[in-house]
DNA sequence: TTTTTATCAGTATTATTATATCGATATTGT
DNA sequence: ACAATATCGATATAATAATACTGATAAAAA
């Protein structure tokens, strides 16, 4: 949970704003200025009051009867909380597809992160460049991070190597990392990770889909 | 939440057993035959009630005081619960790199899931192989789910081709989709949507990073 | 054999998140 | 100007998830 002028967004609301960003571009660029929570709720398949109160934690200003929000303001609201105009500077380690699709991955900077250098250990992929991203051998990681003071990192390297990466990356001073290994992360108490585990998702799937076939029969 | 023999998992605990299922194969690979939810909690960060209660509700026998848990029991129990199994083939819309990443995802059979073709709008890419899967032209997608009676399609196209393949896919008898795009999906009641929303995510790493930076100064 | 101890199962409590309800109010149409 | 209506903010309730507590018990130590 997390506090912007003295109002509380929750985690939850957090991963949403960027629904709701992607639609109130769409309607911003249909010339439509403002917007009600219910008319969101609907196009995002979302409660009407969840949307409301969702509005109400980042919006500056407060929703009108009948009319609704101003689109320009929450647009303006949402991307200020998620930090859109402070970029920060980020390493990935492990520079196969996964790292290429993450690089590549449109309105990346937009989250205040931009990408710097890639790492690998493979001597093939070292010196090329991914979307103009150079590769470095990975033993530079922590001396790159600590010079460059390098804040987060993100690991797509495979799960058995995380671990390593990792304490390199603590170690280079990183403070945040984004692990895409389907590995636990032992890392010291100040250190933030978020963990983006294909492998969980995967299972909640697959036993929805199970769930969903039993009732079909 | 899901039921498995009159138990309950709620969806969060699902989430946890990839990890748990990591760690118990480790202790499994050190010939160590049983392990308490204490020790795992320690290892995984998690909080030991919580181990407990994801254990219990998936292990098909009871704990015992003092040794804890059957590793073996657990796992068998957990791949179970998971559909390690009995495979269900998959689609994947969209072949770039983030489908090469997906595709060549270790482990991804394991939780009942095979891809059996990719599909692409680009007419490069058409006839290529990814990791020993086909990419056929995007025109084929009802058609080929229809026919092979596919349930289960990934999307890893672009944002603003997104609808229009899923659109696609629930033409083609799909149930559950797994939506690597940053948009949100309009789908009939009765299909599954599981998004991977990397902007989502990035969105709790980045604000969660500015109250960490916060706290320093 | 008895005591100690780690761990369990079950129940209670707390925290977080989502949804429902209701009176107040700005806008629209009569 | 007045009534109808959509939407708001606020408060209340419900659902979900996490954590704390307690007495029972199997295994290890004395």
């Amino acid at each position: 949970m997390y506090k912007e002028n003295n109002k509380t967004i929750t985690a939850q609301a957090l991963r949403r704003m960027p629904y709701y960003i992607q639609q109130l571009r769409i309607l911003q660029s249909e010339k439509i200025e403002t917007v009600s929570a219910p008319k969101i709720a609907e196009r995002l398949n979302l409660n009407e009051v969840q949307v409301r109160k969702d509005f109400a934690a980042v919006s500056s200003t407060k929703g009108k009867p009948k009319a609704g929000f101003s689109i320009s303001e929450l647009l303006a609201n949402m991307e200020e909380l998620l930090g859109y105009h402070n970029s920060d500077e980020a390493i990935i380690v492990g520079a196969g597809s996964l790292a290429q699709a993450i690089i590549s991955y449109e309105g990346f900077q937009n989250y205040g992160i931009k990408i710097v250098t890639a790492f690998d250990v493979n001597p093939q992929c070292i010196g090329t460049e991914i979307n103009g991203i150079k590769v470095l051998t990975a033993d530079k990681i922590s001396d790159l991070c600590r010079r460059m003071k390098i804040h987060i990192g993100i690991i797509t390297a495979p799960a058995h190597q995380a671990q390593v990466v990792c304490d390199q990356l603590v170690a280079g001073g990183v403070l945040a990392i984004w692990n895409f290994a389907p590995v636990h992360l032992s890392v010291p108490e100040h250190i933030l990770v978020q963990n983006e585990n294909l492998a969980a998702s995967l299972a909640v799937l697959s036993k929805q889909l199970k769930q969903a076939m039993k009732k079909l029969n």
